[in-house]
DNA sequence: CACCTCACACTACACATTGTAGTGCAGGTG
DNA sequence: CACCTGCACTACAATGTGTAGTGTGAGGTG
């Protein structure tokens, strides 16, 4: 699983991937498992895409480890390593934790908590109960 | 000022910046401005570098809004539009509201403070008493 | 058995980014 | 005027992604 680049000014799955590799992705985690030709089949309906195209995309992203390659009779049927869900996950807190090992935490938190005092006030409170649950735990 | 992209399993400035625009984004914080001449020649103490590869990295930045390029003389001399502490400072704040504007604010809160549990408890601490100051200001 | 089709493999090219560097031009100096 | 120095322009390599043509092999059909 190598998702190398964040693309900051970029919006949803097209953070991480290519736009066409984006929207694979996305087919998948709806559709689960997919053969190549039905993806083809699925994103034609916007715009034609060869299906060579389509095989090469989801072929690296087989390389990657971001999808399965399953061999069922003559054919693959490709499916998501990690849930939309995971995945996402997985990335946040990737991110979360490079970010605070980068910056250093004290001023992550800060930007933070700047963000939820423009965003989200009601978060704060959240926040503080998380912090008393951490202290009673400890 | 364009930075794309954060690479995710790089350090420091390679996060932002190829190898060689990072040493001499590096060099150019430091010197806080220089000619290509210079540049070369304390980037050339490891290892032989083109001036015209230097020249051609550095207007790549200056294109990018990252250096100043001042005329003076026959020559210019470039430097850095934003300090470090500035630049990092924004780049950290700016994916900072990405991530909770791309995960959600809470997402990315809860895997802010399962970091500091591994990481910092002090800042836990800090992080208490800042809330308490912004409820003030309220 | 020869053939044809279909799905996959291999290969290649385009474009963007970054590292690398050659050639050429313009303006000042001996 | 010839030359040197510093900048501009151009080009090529490597990587990642989008695009697609051609090749190959396995199975079904006449």
């Amino acid at each position: 699983m190598k998702i190398n680049k964040f693309k900051v000014h970029e919006k949803g799955l097209n953070r991480f991937f290519g736009p066409l590799e984006a929207r694979i992705m996305d087919l998948l985690w709806e559709k689960e498992e997919l053969s190549i030709k039905s993806v083809q089949t699925h994103l034609e309906t916007d715009k034609a895409v060869s299906f060579n195209t389509v095989m090469t995309v989801m072929n690296r992203l087989a390389d990657k480890g971001i999808l399965n390659k399953r061999h069922v009779g003559r054919s693959f049927l490709y499916s998501p390593m990690l849930s939309r869900e995971d995945f996402l996950n997985t990335q946040s807190k990737e991110l979360t934790y490079e970010l605070m090992d980068e910056f250093g935490s004290s001023v992550v938190v800060n930007h933070m908590l700047d963000a939820l005092q423009n965003v989200d006030e009601g978060l704060v409170a959240k926040l503080e109960q998380k912090i008393k649950d951490w202290k009673k735990d400890r």
